[in-house]
DNA sequence: ATTATCTATAGATCTATAGATAATGC
DNA sequence: ATTATCTATAGATCTATAGATAATGC
């Protein structure tokens, strides 16, 4: 593997980047390679020298967030090893988006799009509800083992009851800023949910 | 308010119909107008004199869809007026709507993509938001009132909640139709939801 | 008279490729 | 030799309008 053509790859973090604003924007098929290019200041054409195409494009862009991402969440990290730690950490991560630009727009629009078979995005999608899933479900069971939570409790659905949640505050957040405080809900989700576990 | 032309509203009926399932395949921005056209049998300046643009086309499904749809929840239908059963009858929409192709799909889409402002859907997507926000928070009002949920809850915040998971459910739902039984997760929520607002 | 429909087309995109030139790194 | 750029362009869309013709309803 080869290091060289520094300005390449400084290049290539900063279409990233763009594409990601535009991506947010106006979705994968709104968002368009000339406007991306231009604010790069680059022709289409070197753009597409660093990316061979759109979909290729958007998929650099998922995967260089969701790599940045797991780091905020996922067995092991943030100091937590599961249970309520873990489920308040993911309440930190809701916290954390909501104050970088165009982040949950991204995941909002481009979830929304892949919801249809066929979208560059859809694998990256259904990847990314299986991890999450996981990890979340992991963190309840870790709960569990350490008696934090009662043994029995259903780890598979309360993960995909904290992720629909999650997800849904954002694209209410999304569309009406002022009516939802989404952070603050799904805290309180959150800790509503740590208490109704915790063992009789 | 002339009746006549009946060909022309049994037409209308029918491009709403496919431009549902075309809006809930490619999203607004990536539906056409030429495929809608060649589905209903017409050509694309035929099908824009029913409806003068893509915009006007997209509100007009998105404004038949919910007319229909706030049939089935709101105060005084249903049998139900407020309180648990109010609830149930949200649980028995999300069951609903997952048998009408398409439906389920549109939503998601749309919300997606109309997170970004001037999109078409935007408009509609946030007072979909209020409307059912203050139809569900009146309805758990509607149960303290009747003493089944416990005084003092906090029903805007709870409302926020349920439409989250509500939307949150249906985007895992179609990204991964055989990894959550959407209706069933939902249900179980409305249900521990109930649960806990009992009064002590 | 109003409505429904068509063909033709303007005008604006868009993505991706071909092929040339210049700069960088081993 | 590889990488980074560019200009030019093919080829495929797309939406919306102009203007003509036929059918429907009062």
């Amino acid at each position: 593997m080869r290091r060289g053509y520094a300005t390449g790859e400084a290049r290539k973090e900063r279409i990233l980047a763009v594409a990601l604003l535009e991506f947010a924007e106006h979705g994968y098929r709104g968002a368009s390679l000339a406007r991306i290019a231009a604010r790069v200041e680059l022709s289409q054409a070197g753009l597409l020298h660093h990316f061979r195409s759109k979909e290729r494009l958007l998929v650099a862009v998922l995967d260089y967030r969701d790599e940045l991402d797991r780091r905020r969440f996922g067995p092991g990290h943030d100091g937590h090893d599961g249970g309520a730690a873990a489920l308040r950490a993911l309440a930190d991560v809701v916290d954390h988006n909501a104050r970088v630009p165009g982040l949950v727009q991204l995941f909002s629009v481009i979830s929304g799009e892949a919801v249809t078979p066929g979208h560059p995005g859809h694998e990256w999608a259904r990847g990314r509800y299986r991890r999450l899933r996981a990890d979340v479900a992991a963190a309840l069971r870790a709960g569990v083992e350490r008696g934090e939570f009662r043994a029995g409790l259903d780890a598979e659905a309360h993960a995909d009851r904290l992720i629909a949640m999650m997800d849904g505050l954002q694209t209410q957040w999304l569309i009406d800023p002022g009516q939802v405080d989404m952070a603050a809900v799904f805290r309180g989700y959150v800790e509503d949910l740590i208490a109704a576990l915790r063992p009789a």
